[in-house]
DNA sequence: CTGTTAGCGCCTTCAA
DNA sequence: TTGAAGGCGCTAACAG
């Protein structure tokens, strides 16, 4: 008879071991493979020893959806953004699978697109996948949505969105820190007249940012007039429309806060289109601290919001809903801070 | 008796339904529930509208893992990248996850950062969880970690790396396409001396671009003196030490050439330090059009490498690996482009 | 066109 | 300390 020539000869070799493998080589039953691997204290030293040596011989290792679909948990974290791109995201999402990985889960991740169609696909994707929790980093999910992960007994984490409860925490950024070490900055340098860019209000968390700034100019009796509270849509370009309204102001600004670095950045672009030179005829505060901050011209000053600690906290979360880590003393916050880069200065003497 | 009070009261309600839930719904067995999920077309349509409104009611949807385990395909296409937070990767990482999406499937991302460990990790990871595809984007990956893979008869796409052959694919971008534009435009506007910033050499692509440089001056009969030909390492420190070393020229270059954005983004900088007005005294052109380059100040000239393309023509081979989809007539490339906005001009008169 | 049956690779009682 | 047997949820022959 010819060879199966439609195989190449090594197609046996190539095929993915099993656990039955291993206990062949081994001479021992599946059962007791299987309990080398998840619970090695409950065999025998020397019979542990064998089926190791088999393990790396065939150079096995177990099957995934296989371990997932009878223990019921699938060893993946999800991990859902708004947007990939936006310079926000990047350290979040490494921070996440890292964390992740330490754990020895695998991250799943997806982004909305700020799509409301994408969302809905996003959560099922997630609960076909049987994720064993999952981090809800974007500005805004459904409802609904929510409800269905909830439904599923899904462990879920937000960004300062939703009131904790059974299985849902929340990671909380305390804003209001690193913004009054802003304003105290700025206020030290001399500055009086302050104003503010605001993300998109439908967010929480920009919301809160305004806030802060509000509160932190009253502490040091610092005007506030409406036309000081600009809004963008943090975006450089909301920064640039922003700037330009700023710049027809009858009585301008000495100095900027915006409510993200993109913002910023915007505001130097306009600023310096309008002859203005930074810091000396006004001084510029970021938020967030992306590392583009860094590198502009000059290094601009911003309030830094340690992203690998949001995600580091977040996936703690999600291990403490699962039971597999100790609660934390105290809630998953996270402080901001103020960089002081050369962006700030004494204000211009008129 | 009294009833157990460990359990909430609905946890049968939010137990996750099986086929056998729609079957039982629907009277008919699992096959055909499971057949109006992957062959519609095989069912009455009488029955099939039956089992649909099953489905519906009671908000089924089908398990991966089983899935998985029962077919062999996962379903899942991974990426390895080097760096997350490398401006170059998240529209990379953005356009793979849509495109695997689209259809059907899931991406398993991951990064290397550029430590051993850990891309012998990933690529575990990717065993383990058996990807049916997976698309290598790091600079550099160790041959025996391909080999793991190719023993697995994963399919693997690169980029510029390998040589294609069985399951292994490589998209290939035309460097030398954008850099001649450049080249061309810089010659055009009546530059005769012009350096070129390269990469780290020890990445492929990062020698392509410098040989195209290279070839691009000759071809225009420029002089290509070797203290014109720097070296950086992709990253904005690179580009300003070697615009130091290039500053203290005695013939200085009128125009740069960098092998990547973040160099040109650090050249911009150090040529502003030292007092030079770009582009008046300097014209610079980058490379990949981070979407940093349009708000440096000036907008910053560069070649675009549509990182949407590459991940999409990635996602297109391994579909082609799996005979999912039809081969594409000729190669997996993708073209560059001059993108021109402020940072070239005449160079300056002596 | 629909149902019955036999696993996919692994974990987990239960017995020995 | 180890093994045998059942089943996780689903797909894919093979019958009817």
């Amino acid at each position: 008879v010819l060879p199966d020539l439609t195989q190449p000869p090594s197609a046996d070799i190539a095929s993915r071991r099993t656990i039955r493998h291993v206990a062949k080589r081994a001479n021992v039953s599946i059962t007791t493979v299987s309990r080398a691997i998840n619970r090695p204290e409950l065999l025998e030293a020397d019979t542990l020893k064998r089926v190791r040596a088999a393990i790396d011989e065939l150079q096995y290792y177990p099957n995934t959806q296989a371990r997932a679909l009878v223990s019921g948990r699938s060893r993946i974290l999800g991990l859902i953004v708004s947007d990939i791109t936006n310079p926000f995201f990047p350290d979040i999402i490494q921070s996440f699978e890292s964390e992740a990985v330490r754990r020895g889960y695998d991250a799943l991740i997806s982004s909305t697109n700020y799509d409301s169609a994408r969302m809905a696909l996003c959560v099922r994707r997630m609960l076909e996948r049987n994720v064993d929790g999952v981090a809800i980093m974007t500005s805004e999910m459904d409802d609904h949505l929510i409800g269905q992960l909830e439904n599923s007994r899904v462990p879920m984490v937000f960004l300062d969105v939703v009131t904790p409860r059974d299985r849902i925490s929340n990671v909380v950024v305390d804003y209001a820190g690193g913004i009054q070490q802003a304003v105290a900055h700025l206020a030290g340098l001399g500055h009086t007249r302050i104003a503010f860019i605001a993300g998109p209000l439908s967010l929480k968390s920009a919301v809160l940012r305004r806030e802060a700034f509000v509160r932190a100019l009253a502490d040091h009796q610092l005007p506030c007039p409406a036309c000081f509270l600009e809004s963008g849509n943090h975006k450089v370009e909301g920064g640039r429309a922003a700037m330009d309204r700023l710049l027809r102001l009858p009585e301008r600004p000495t100095a900027i806060v915006a409510s993200n670095d993109l913002t910023a950045i915007g505001v130097m672009g306009t600023a310096r289109k309008a002859g203005l030179q930074i810091p000396r005829d006004l001084s510029i505060i970021g938020f967030d601290d992306i590392w583009q901050a860094e590198y502009m011209d000059p290094p601009l000053t911003t309030i830094r919001l340690p992203r690998e600690r949001v995600a580091e906290r977040a996936c703690q979360a999600l291990m403490v809903s699962l039971g597999l880590e100790a609660p934390l003393a105290g809630d998953y916050s996270v402080a901001t801070e103020l960089i002081v880069r050369e962006t700030t200065t004494t204000p211009p003497q008129p």
